[in-house]
DNA sequence: CTCGTAGTACGAGGGGTATCGTACGAGCCT
DNA sequence: AGGCTCGTACGATACCCCTCGTACTACGAG
């Protein structure tokens, strides 16, 4: 009815005060999450998880999506039979003020640095 | 010999270059690893192995010291019987601008957090 | 040399996790 | 309604990791 509607049921997310840095860095210590986490904040916009193009089935990428989820990371909403996922950039800042800029960056580097061959 | 003599073998440390982001993430994503490193970012001098007070036997505590080894996050060198640990703030500077100083700065504010009852 | 201290090696146990396949549910489109 | 697509749930498998205990090595002190 609304013009975004987000149907279906709601998902579960931690509060911005439950979000433990330990559970975010584990979170992004997988190579396919923080894939995951570059393409998102590269894009800007919310992505549904078929957008994503992963080596891997259905059911893990469900996994990882859920992980990144369930430790803070992004927001997941359903908007008809798509799941849209969106950083949680505002709660990650107020909590760790430039931390994610910094991953983010590290990530890029680090993929630069590996697709020159260096 | 030499003035600050480190006694024994050397140990195996990755290059700088061989620093993987995920790694270092996956390292730090342990509280125990977590709290070593921030006890070694405030003293700004190396410390051995047994000057940490950690609530496990040493075993484990080796354990943890060898994957912060292992991951590039800090450098051991024998000096004597004892084993001293720095950070390798070079090579995580160099190699990932900020990243240091924003996750020390969030486990710091994190404990804060904790601490106060919030 | 003997003893004590610092740390290692190795193996075991217990729990977590990354992956998959298959079967299922929830919305859209015709 | 029927079918299609997106994503979930569940179990299985294989691997990794945190922890420990015990036995061991390396170095320094007396």
């Amino acid at each position: 009815m609304t013009d975004t509607a987000t149907t279906g049921r709601a998902l579960p997310h931690p509060e911005r005060e439950q979000i433990r840095l330990e559970s975010v860095l584990h979170a992004l210590s997988d190579p396919m999450r923080l894939q995951i986490v570059c393409e998102l904040a590269a894009k800007e916009v919310e992505l549904s998880c078929s957008q994503f193009d992963l080596p891997v089935t259905k059911s893990t990428s469900t996994h990882h999506f859920r992980v990144l989820r369930e430790s803070g990371v992004i927001r997941q909403v359903y908007r008809g039979t798509a799941k849209m996922n969106g950083l949680r950039r505002d709660d990650l800042e107020g909590l760790f003020p430039g931390l994610l800029d910094s991953l983010l960056a590290a990530a890029d580097r680090q993929a630069a640095r590996i697709g020159d061959g260096r």
